[in-house]
DNA sequence: AGCACGCCGACT
DNA sequence: GTCGGCGTGCTC
């Protein structure tokens, strides 16, 4: 009888590829196709995987093989240029392939029923563009606007452009010009083309979305995110798939959809660190976006006002190209004006300074709204007894458990454990415990306190736990319902607020003196973020100019100095000097083995082990050491650094390295992450 | 990761 | 006597 071999991705962390026997009945029958999917069985189940490649014959011993099920012929299979993709990304960062090609798909291509993929085929087979819809007018874009969309436009092959311009310079109105142009360029050669826009958090963009949707009413636009139904995720990423859609906007996980006509990518604040997937394949969306423009000879531009070190690096050397954009692009609007509160001048009470609350007092008689930004949800962050030193210590995890007042509990936030407030102190019946340092609930009393008939608005992962209640909430802002709003970097992204002219930072000082060397540039991207939310609009009819207040211990610190003077570049060139004496990214390359277990020391040993396992000449290890934050719902975790002065040294020792770790077979987890964000 | 097999402890 | 704990072995 005639068969072939079809080589299968499965969703396993094995990491090989499986072959499968596909007997040819019918001569005249088509063949299966790479990119389709197939229902087989492993082991006692049966699970859907996706063809990699055929072949006539394989090593796999005949009483191991077994027969593919079914093929799923209806769908057109993925192109090899897309598994190519997946490819490179499972090598680079070392895992299975089939644990990139399957959870790239949407689940109901992997179910073993067809059902809900048919009715979602169905579907999409009549979609059409909203076109009911006149475009508007499209704004008009300055000198240095449109010098940005002649580079982007001027080839169609492969170049990296790093667009840098602050808050309301109007990047977007560079994308959408460069996009249109683009799609244009394509029509007039009757080419097909599509477009993908990736953003950092959709939900956070809501702006963007409406934005690329009535500026395109012509084409179909796809959106792609973690929060989509599965029907709905399945439909928007066939029309991807099936090239319908032109443009594609979406969050990290898009970088992987299926997309045959691309010919531009847009990375909208690329320095956002939610472009890191933070477990299973632990990739950046923003690096893998600009192998696969590699990959297929197009353009792609990464945009931000605080660029990441690494981007900015790579543009320096010319590696990017780097377009301006120096102005805010509404000609009335002006960069708001940063000043340092000296905590150590200004005492604070609850927190806030008297020059911060005199700011605040002056917002709210001229009918202006205040925005103050604390990076700490719930009321203080430990609770403790003054009488015998008790205090509120998570059982399970090496941190402390929070005080949330609203529902008078004690929560951590590593492990979500909860228990009610003791109404004594547990080890000596002491009634009197006190919260020690604040959150943003605690900042909210304060304000009510101070200002009685403010409306005062929080907006944190707490306050907005309920599906839809933080655009509730930022629609409450916008209509001018609120005067002071209170929020956590969840109030720092995206919303342009008209009214607000007055940003106020509460103590940022931590992040100065943390052990993670990217925290201050985190840092500063995030008050540069918040800064920019005040200020957009025009000067306000009462003449007042907008003002950013950061309050610190330390106002002489080079980095707030960088963030009064606006600039940028300076903290750049500062932090490029200091890794590279130090040796660090972007000047070394990193990989990150993390190890987990009931007892430290199991962890420590295995890494110990693991770092005398193979030696290398170009590769330097550090020691293994606890993480910070050590144990986690009563595991214990340790981590080991790898540095090396060379991405491909560092590549083929991993690929090794990995083989031999798998093959100790040890008891404890563990983890590899390459290119890793937090140390 | 699943899933099954297998070998020991406390229950209707 | 059986339900269920998790060690270990396997998946083309």
């Amino acid at each position: 009888m005639d068969y072939r071999i079809l080589r299968i991705a499965l969703d396993t962390p094995l990491d090989s590829e499986f072959d499968y026997r596909w007997i040819v009945s019918d001569k005249n029958a088509a063949l299966p196709q790479p990119g389709q999917f197939v229902l087989v069985p492993f082991g006692r189940r049966e699970i859907v995987g996706c063809i990699l490649s055929i072949h006539d014959s394989t090593d796999v011993p005949s009483d191991k093989l077994r027969d593919v099920i079914a093929v799923r012929s209806q769908l057109s299979p993925l192109s090899t240029t897309w598994i190519a993709l997946c490819r490179f990304a499972a090598d680079y960062y070392q895992r299975p392939i089939g644990e990139v090609v399957l959870p790239a798909c949407p689940k109901n291509l992997r179910a073993l029923k067809t059902t809900a993929l048919d009715k979602a085929l169905k579907k999409t087979a009549l979609q059409l563009p909203d076109a009911s819809a006149q475009a508007p007018p499209k704004p008009h874009l300055n000198q240095e606007q449109q010098f940005a969309v002649e580079t982007l436009t001027a080839s169609q092959e492969f170049s990296t452009s790093l667009l840098f311009g602050v808050t309301g310079s109007g990047k977007t109105e560079v994308y959408l010009h460069a996009a249109e142009r683009i799609l244009k360029q394509a029509a007039e050669q009757a080419m097909p083309a599509q477009i993908l826009i990736l953003v950092p958090e959709i939900n956070l963009t809501p702006q963007l979305e409406q934005n690329v949707r009535t500026r395109f009413p012509h084409v179909i636009v796809a959106t792609l995110h973690s929060q989509l139904a599965e029907g709905e995720r399945t439909q928007q990423w066939l029309l991807a798939h099936q090239g319908q859609a032109a443009i594609v906007l979406g969050t990290r996980l898009a970088v992987l959809a299926s997309l045959p006509h691309l010919k531009f990518i847009v990375i909208d604040e690329e320095h956002d660190p939610s472009y890191k997937q933070q477990e299973g394949l632990r990739y950046s969306a923003r690096d893998l976006a600009i192998w696969r423009a590699h990959q297929l000879n197009i353009p792609i531009v990464l945009g931000s006002a605080t660029p990441s070190i690494e981007s900015w690096q790579a543009a320096a050397v010319g590696r990017y190209k780097k377009l301006e954009l120096k102005q805010r692009a509404a000609s009335n609007a002006v960069l708001p004006k940063v000043g340092v509160i000296d905590m150590e001048r200004n005492k604070a009470q609850q927190g806030l300074t008297a020059p911060l609350i005199e700011a605040i007092r002056s917002r709210l008689e001229k009918e202006e709204q205040s925005l103050l930004f604390l990076n700490r949800r719930g009321y203080a962050p430990v609770i403790h007894c003054d009488a015998c030193g008790w205090i509120s210590q998570c059982r399970r995890c090496t941190a402390f458990m929070v005080f949330h007042k609203p529902d008078r509990k004690l929560r951590c936030h590593h492990c979500s454990a909860e228990q009610r407030i003791p109404s004594a102190c547990p080890t000596c019946g002491n009634t009197d415990l006190q919260p020690l340092g604040r959150g943003t609930q605690r900042v909210e009393e304060q304000l009510q306190e101070l200002f009685p008939q403010a409306r005062i608005l929080r907006i944190d992962a707490d306050s907005t736990r309920k599906k839809g209640s933080a655009q509730a909430a930022f629609d409450a802002v916008h209509r001018g319902d609120v005067d002071i709003l209170l929020g956590t970097q969840m109030v720092a992204k995206g919303h342009d607020f008209q009214r607000l002219t007055l940003v106020g930072v509460i103590n940022p000082d931590t992040a100065l003196f943390s052990q993670d060397y990217r925290a201050s540039e985190r840092l500063f991207a995030q008050l540069m973020q918040v800064a920019g939310r005040a200020g957009r609009a025009a000067k306000t009819e009462t003449g007042n100019e907008s003002v950013v207040l950061i309050q610190t211990r330390y106002p002489t610190h080079p980095l707030y100095q960088a963030v009064l003077k606006h600039d940028y570049p300076g903290f750049a060139l500062a932090t490029l000097s200091d890794r590279q004496s130090a040796g660090l990214p972007p000047f070394a390359y990193q990989a990150l083995l993390r190890a987990e277990a009931k007892e430290l020391k199991l962890a420590i040993e295995f890494l110990e082990n693991a770092k005398n396992l193979l030696a290398h000449e170009q590769i330097s290890f550090n020691d293994p050491v606890p993480l910070t934050v050590m144990r986690v719902a009563g595991l214990e975790r340790a981590q080991l650094l790898l540095e090396s002065q060379s991405r491909a040294q560092l590549q083929s020792f991993l690929k090794t390295w990995m083989q031999s770790l798998r093959a100790l077979k040890s008891r404890v987890r563990w983890t590899l992450e390459v290119d890793p964000l937090d140390i």
